[in-house]
DNA sequence: AATGTTATAATGTACAAACATATAAATATT
DNA sequence: AATATTTATATGTTTGTACATTATAACATT
């Protein structure tokens, strides 16, 4: 059997089971449209109860992955060839594949006890302090970009990481920390003086706005980050079907 | 006890706990932070058992409704409330479900030869004419957004067409045109004097710059959007996973 | 050949029961 | 008074079981 689960691991049976669905999902012949095994039969498989598989393949129908119809069976929506792993670049990263080279302009990190919105986004209480990590990047001479990262303190960050190497990479191979979900919020703004003395332009410019959620294989909150993107200076692709 | 579950309803138990439970969490107490019952006293209340409560509870955490934390109890997401990344809402409808009521300020639709770009994305040659559709919409006295769209001559509008009726549905029904992938460029500009003009804004200031290239199920090219939106009416949201 | 009926196989709904885990609160210890 | 430990309580996980519903497929009837 090519998929299987480890019923030792300290990971709950249906977050492996689902992504081990998104997995084999990927498979060309399910793509094609080619049922997955029924329920009864892929529970037994994986050695794990129907509920629990259930509640994994609940998620993926949720998120409009598969489709179910009864007495036919579950199969891969079509269309949806997945996630398109383009958004999950990191800045530098983006930055190299269209031909720029990055500066950094200013980098600081601090501890600090989080507002409202950042307690309930990670749900811990407001005593509870968070590394904050703040950047100013662009290209030589033309700062364009303002990052604020705010990381969960269940990561274990200390502030003394290297961060000049790709944050992403960093989390995933000394900390065990998958990013695996990002939401994102997009909206544009008038700089206020503080972003504008940071981007260098004049208050009230212009300024792409992004906030940032994301989360790990668990859904559980690990970032938030907030872009203040100056005007032109960044363009945000999306692909989407239904 | 104020609300309650009808076992004999042919309505299955956990849609019916699903309704009831965005019912009293409409409550002020709810939506000031007072904490749900607890699981099994409510699933007991209810007379429902604990499994099917959470499989409707889930939904609401899954939409991000609720916030559940072990050994605190269950309470109403404070604050933002994510609106789903419901990408494939029309704009009228997207607004309604905002709570928003929509202006038509201006609307006008003409045949026009098509620019390089555009000639390019329909694959068609520049001498062949196009449907263009312009439109500034908002609220009751503040135009938002400004849209200019292209259709591709091979749908076979006319431009007599009524255009209150949602877009996607229009094409679908009466042209058997069904949107399918869409692909989007978000940026932020400075304001043209023409485009400030439109959304009764000054010259120079923040909008959100939105292009889009529509294409049906065979992935074939059938409208270019463009929308200028008001600095801060308006937020994209997108959800992705890697 | 078209229509109605029945069996069957898949998902859908629901329950009860048990144990795991995280954390707030109470208590004991230093 | 500060810190460590215990306890209680909420959600989180998982199983086994049973029956309902629906749509297809197989069959029978007209």
């Amino acid at each position: 059997m090519k998929y299987s689960i480890d019923h030792k691991s300290p990971i709950p049976l249906h977050v492996q089971a689902e992504a081990l669905l998104r997995e084999i999902i990927e498979d060309p012949d399910y793509q094609n449209g080619k049922l997955l095994p029924n329920e009864v039969e892929l529970a037994r498989q994986l050695a794990i109860s129907r509920t629990t598989l259930r509640q994994a393949i609940n998620k993926l129908v949720y998120e409009g992955l598969l489709i179910r119809k009864k007495r036919t069976g579950t199969k891969v929506a079509q269309g949806t060839v997945s996630s398109k792993s383009n958004n999950w670049l990191s800045f530098s990263q983006e930055m190299k594949v269209r031909g720029i080279t990055i500066k950094n302009f200013e980098f600081h990190v601090s501890w600090v006890t989080p507002d409202e919105t950042l307690a309930n986004f990670f749900e811990i209480k407001t005593d509870r302090k968070v590394l904050k990590m703040e950047r100013v990047r662009g290209r030589p001479g033309e700062p364009f970009v303002y990052f604020i990262s705010y990381f969960h303190p269940r990561i274990g960050l200390t502030g003394d990481e290297d961060f000049k190497r790709p944050l992403y990479e960093l989390l995933e191979n000394d900390y065990s920390v998958v990013a695996t979900l990002s939401k994102e919020e997009i909206s544009a703004h008038a700089a206020e003086p503080y972003i504008a003395n940071k981007l260098r332009i004049a208050d009230g410019s212009p300024v792409l706005f992004r906030k940032r959620f994301v989360f790990d294989q668990g859904e559980r909150p690990i970032e938030y980050n907030l872009g203040y993107y100056k005007a032109d200076s960044f363009v945000y692709t999306v692909e989407s079907r239904r």
